[in-house]
DNA sequence: TATTGTTATACTCTATAACTATA
DNA sequence: TATAGTTATAGAGTATAACAATA
């Protein structure tokens, strides 16, 4: 588990070697395993998905714009856990690279209704594919049995919970 | 799965009301899920550590340093993948409430060898009671087994990969 | 009066470069 | 020259308050 060392010996031998940390309790808890792995997974994604220069959110943001077309800012910030002032710059940043529009709202004109532009289409299309290998890569570490028990598992350990992203 | 709302049908319904959220394909996804479950952990932590204020960082530092008494900054950086950067102002923070000390190196001038003070062994003591009961807590979620069975996932998940916290 | 989108702001976390004092 | 600790700084992510336009 933990990297070897120079001085794989216990510990204290040489005085200006590094020393051999315990992380044991820690390594036990749920809370520091998850957090790890959640740090490894999004290293991960973001090597795999820099091609098309997507963070997390913005690819979590096209993806719910693809499947609920029209969806206004305030569903999409309630749906992923974001906050409404905090989703501004980021769709900001989506419209400015040409894959997002916002159309003026019909029924409240205080809303805007959001949809991929076409250019959005396609880059969230190179990004599934590069997203799936992402995802191929960690089955690999688990496999597929295990990478079913694990989602089962944290949708069992979130839910109940209200903050998401 | 997903919280129900006041419009309980599928979508498009009356114009003003939040539409319901498709996050499908996002929920099969590991590293979403990963997010979303360390999002809910780490602030059902918080909550469960307000008492002795510390937030997570701070309390796996504290853990390694009682687990390794005299470690040396750039150690406990090194376990716990802190940038040392990044350390000083946490064991500054640490030190100023008189929980840790920093004692000069004997062997290596640079260096200062960290101890818990009485008052950090006594926090410490009570912080781990009540990281106990949120431990407790998550496992009522997923039970025992698969508390066992989701920590083995995760680290394997984390296997070969080299950031941490 | 409440809500949508917006601005401003602040606090945390993270990452890098450069400095000092020691080695 | 290399390392331990430090400072400064910049970029994300996250949280709250307040505003204009609209409901």
């Amino acid at each position: 588990m933990r990297k070897a060392r120079k001085s794989a010996g216990q510990q204290g031998a040489s005085p200006e070697a590094p020393r051999d940390v315990d992380l044991a309790p820690l390594t036990s808890f749920v809370g520091y395993a998850v957090r790890r792995a959640q740090v490894a997974v999004f290293g991960d994604f973001l090597d795999s998905l820099r091609e098309v220069e997507l963070r997390p959110a913005q690819f979590a943001v096209l993806m719910v714009i693809s499947h609920n077309p029209g969806l206004r800012q305030a569903d999409v910030c309630g749906g992923l856990g974001i906050q409404k002032a905090n989703f501004v710059p980021l769709i900001n940043e989506l419209e400015f690279r040409g894959l997002v529009v916002r159309e003026p709202g019909v029924a409240d004109r205080r809303s805007y209704a959001l949809h991929l532009t076409p250019e959005g289409r396609t880059l969230l299309h190179r990004a599934r594919e590069l997203q799936a290998a992402h995802e191929a890569r960690l089955t690999e570490r688990i496999g597929k049995g295990g990478r079913i028990q694990l989602l089962d598992l944290l949708h069992k350990l979130v839910d109940g919970h209200e903050r998401k992203i």
